[in-house]
DNA sequence: CCATTTCTGTATTGTTCGATACAGAAAGAT
DNA sequence: ATCTTTCTGTATCGAACAATACAGAAATGG
């Protein structure tokens, strides 16, 4: 049951092909359709049957190389962190201040959610959109969740930061505001979902700076 | 296949019953548990067995009544509305100013959303978090993104009156505002999901009408 | 070479899905 | 009372679901 793929990515200096007949698929690129098809659709939504044609594999493929279709997703979630977290938390990461971190994230986050990158291509972030842990899946829930968690974390970090080097005064409330700063965030995934440009975006991420500037001192 | 019940609800003055034998259970009460389920599963992982079990009728009583699923999720939805609209919208539209407006409007959003009926009740806007859309099903999809469009049009409209009107100047941008506005009104919904208070929500509502006041002469 | 190991494709497992056929029950109509 | 109409409960439909058995193919190790 286990999984007992050939030391899936134990380093990859040697390729390590083990003893027998070698996968004739591509794993990564496998995983990234799979990616999509969740993405789009949901865990709930989604057929094996339909991983299967878009993943150009057989059944027995899938489940000797992922184990089922909950592992196959959390994989899918993992992969889809790896690839766009930096988009959108790279600069959030390297900005000198507190507020230029935010202006980063909300305006990487825009532009991030309005690139198509397929024709029919997912809208809005597999992360914020998922609602895998109503569908009965408490484990996967607890996963995505977890993943949300973690961006609240980080911009509470950075503003306690920045409350320590004296970027705005102690009488900010960082909880509060860092919960602003993500309740935005989140809500560019839905207005990207339906259907909202880049553009369109970037003045939401505009205004919400505003509001930071209302209520915390330069 | 048409749906054949004893004239649903025209009118209800004369309960109106018809000849045959009388439905035994009580269609709005189980119309009812029907949108609790979709609310917290969604409608793919949401089960024909499941649906009849909590409304505690068999699945012969659910397609005569209903029709199909796909017409008890709009049921369910259009239940959803009627139930919870006013609640969300009412002193947005009684309120004096466009700035009244939208302040109650995310007040009353936060009040909304974090106010638990049951036990397990779901958490967020069925509206707002619906996913039906991506899940293959474009008509529904349709439906949910017209419900959530009609929000954003509300605003729209209730802010160029209060331009028209001079409560701000023309310089404003009041699609922008109104797009800000409804990001954060469905940000809140990913915060409710994931477990936040009222009193969280009500901070959020605060920090954006501080951003309103940075972008609107009062 | 042959043995071992691992993957692939076909076919199929048992289960659950959404949706109905059917017979009996409960009402109005006459 | 009898006929007609409509609802209820059981039992079930074909299709699709997630997951596997099995035999053959393709590699390594000896």
């Amino acid at each position: 049951m286990q999984n007992s793929g050939p030391a899936p990515a134990s380093g990859n200096a040697p390729p390590r092909r083990g003893r027998g007949r070698p996968r004739a698929f591509d794993r990564e690129a496998a995983l990234t359709e799979a990616m999509h098809l969740f993405w789009r659709k949901g865990f709930a939504a989604t057929a094996i049957s339909e991983l299967t044609a878009a993943m150009g594999i057989g059944a027995p493929s899938l489940y000797a190389a992922f184990g089922s279709k909950e592992e196959l997703y959390t994989e899918a979630l993992r992969h889809y962190r790896e690839r766009y977290e930096a988009q959108v938390w790279g600069n959030f990461a390297a900005a000198p201040t507190a507020r230029a971190a935010v202006e980063a994230l909300l305006t990487d986050t825009a532009v991030a959610l309005t690139q198509v990158c397929a024709p029919e291509a997912a809208r809005g972030c597999m992360v914020t959109l998922s609602a895998v842990g109503g569908e009965g899946h408490a484990d996967l829930g607890a996963c995505v969740q977890a993943a949300r968690a973690l961006g609240f974390e980080r911009v509470v970090a950075r503003l306690s930061r920045a409350a320590a080097e004296g970027e705005f005064d102690a009488s900010v409330d960082i909880s509060a505001l860092a919960r602003f700063v993500m309740t935005v965030q989140g809500g560019l995934s839905l207005q990207a979902r339906d259907g909202a440009s880049r553009a369109e975006l970037e003045a939401v991420a505009r205004l919400t700076m505003a509001g930071w500037d209302a209520r915390v001192a330069d």
